[in-house]
DNA sequence: ATGAAAGCGCTAACAT
DNA sequence: ATGTTAGCGCTTTCAT
């Protein structure tokens, strides 16, 4: 900054002013601050600033998510990029992979880095670090999974809500013994799709021993062989709720090697991409990843803007996409 | 730091020696600085330090992927991340929509960030920024997308040895009558995939009447337009070679809603999922967006660590995946 | 083994 | 409208 002061002839403080659209600088020398920054090819550094600047800010956003290469979480990443991008705000991402020590340096590696705020998902029931969050004053929002306790800013899914109605959707179509495969039992999304599905068998009278609930698949290979289990037992059920992902992606591919597909019901928590196109389509409970970010992302935002109000849990809606799978009757009916 | 130093009794430099582990500390002092460090739940100031450091390293990087939310675009990103979570540094993620100014500011605000290196998907035949990035020794490595010119690091698929493998499969099973749904033709991957459809149709004495190519298919809709164009057109291809992700899963719904999915051949560039599940599987040409980024991050470290060897194109092998949809042969044959 | 002082590139506060 | 000076939190350099 000071050759390009040297350069324009000029203070580097009027240098700073130009590029920081502040007023108090005439057009002419304006120009020539410019033309000595383009002669220069100079980039100001935004960190050197923000070591100075009143209000600290170094636009920049920590942002963790389940993991990069999941389809869901890109969009929640795609929805909080987009909102930083309108407000020159660059976004730190990493990979939380349910894992409670990496969540732990994350967020020391986005404090160490001084991000203005944090977009967080957690594998934590209560995250340690809140309290160190709360002392800088760096707003958070938990997005996906939401740590217990009050005063939390979180954007979810209606996860209970989504499992009830593929729940209901199942009864409806006449089936009795449906199993559930669910996530890690620790999870909070988890629990609540459990029981959301529990809570709908008993109000329709179902006993409890009508359902098998299979819970603590992490993967699509623990999913795979749960699936088989089930399908392959002596009382198989006649309709299955997949909770996630890849569970359900685990099941499909059961379905399809015991040559069942068509025979057992199936309907998915989440969307798939090319689920229209399989062969039944598969019935699932929608999410809406991107508008989980883009309100996470817009709260962040309005908590730096000063918004005090009291903190909140948005629970964005699901919606079922019937495609086939949901809508196959057991075989008694 | 101040504050540490009081609390502890020892001087600023000293808790800055113990918390970069530097040596010369006896060890008494060290546990004193690490206790009033945990006490007022001290982070150190990464930005702060870099200003000042030997090297100016921030120990952050900048990738630029075509979006965060496309599973190709993910898997490198979890590349890039897994291989700088194990030294220390953090990644800036951003993404591109193949938008020439999009890029641009991408790379400027990672500049202005002081990234020590950048991961990039450029849109660009030569971009501009190129010159900068030398003139401040901030090395970079091209992904998936390279730019023309020498002295450019870069890891790319092989996209023409991927479109030669897949035009050869479908000639083997018979076809002559072979269609190419590309993307945009500015893109070079799109060129080189085209380039090998076409030299291998050559290759085979197949003369270019015998196929139809369409370029320019940014997205998914358009690919489906024009599948459904050339499937009820007068001629239609007995085979479809559909150059990109997108594209094959426009061509899928056409495919499907002519009725066609057993009739005519297809293999698309880029592997789907769930593409094992359809009926018929999808042939694909699979790339391997996890090692194209693992090799692109080692590259970038490497340079920081001071290889200057000469720049390098790697190119990672693609491998055919038959699955069905590739194996169909032409009605005459 | 430890600390004091200078300075990294910038912005705040206060000149002029 | 423009410039000067101090200082953000750290690391470097050089003392002790």
């Amino acid at each position: 900054m000071k050759q390009v002061a040297a350069l324009a002839g000029v203070g580097i403080k009027t240098v700073s002013r130009v590029l920081n659209d502040e007023p108090g600088v005439a057009d002419s020398t304006a120009r020539r601050v410019r033309a000595a920054v383009s002669t220069l090819d100079y980039q100001i550094d935004l960190q050197a600033g923000s070591l100075r600047r009143g209000d600290g800010r170094t636009r920049t956003l920590g942002l963790l998510v389940g993991s990069v290469d999941n389809p869901f979480c890109g969009l929640i990443h795609r929805a909080v990029e987009d909102a930083s991008l309108a407000r020159g705000v660059a976004v730190f991402a990493s990979s939380l992979d349910d894992n409670l020590e990496r969540e732990e340096s994350a967020v020391r590696a986005f404090l160490q880095r001084r991000v203005d705020g944090l977009v967080l998902t957690t594998a934590h029931r209560r995250p340690d670090y809140l309290r160190s969050l709360r002392e800088r004053h760096i707003p958070a929002v938990f997005v996906d999974h939401r740590p217990l306790g009050e005063n939390i800013d979180a954007v979810t899914s209606d996860n209970r809500q989504g499992a009830q109605r593929a729940t209901e959707h199942l009864l409806e179509h006449g089936h009795r013994r449906i199993a559930l495969l669910a996530d890690r039992g620790e999870l909070n999304t988890a629990r609540e799709r459990r029981r959301g599905f529990l809570e709908t068998l008993g109000r329709a009278g179902a006993t409890t021993n009508d359902a098998t609930v299979t819970t603590d698949l992490g993967d699509e290979r623990s999913a795979h062989e749960a699936a088989m289990r089930l399908l392959t037992s002596s009382e198989p059920p006649t309709a299955i709720f997949s909770a996630q992902n890849l569970i359900t992606i685990g099941t499909l591919r059961a379905l399809r090697e015991t040559g069942l597909e068509r025979a057992i019901a199936l309907i998915g928590f989440d969307d798939l991409p090319l689920a229209d196109l399989l062969n039944p389509g598969v019935t699932v409970i929608a999410q809406d990843p991107y508008t989980i970010g883009r309100l996470a992302a817009e709260r962040i935002f309005q908590r730096l803007e000063g918004d005090t109000r009291p903190s909140e849990h948005v629970v964005v809606p699901t919606h079922l996409i019937p495609r086939g799978s949901g809508e196959i009757r057991p075989p008694s009916a």
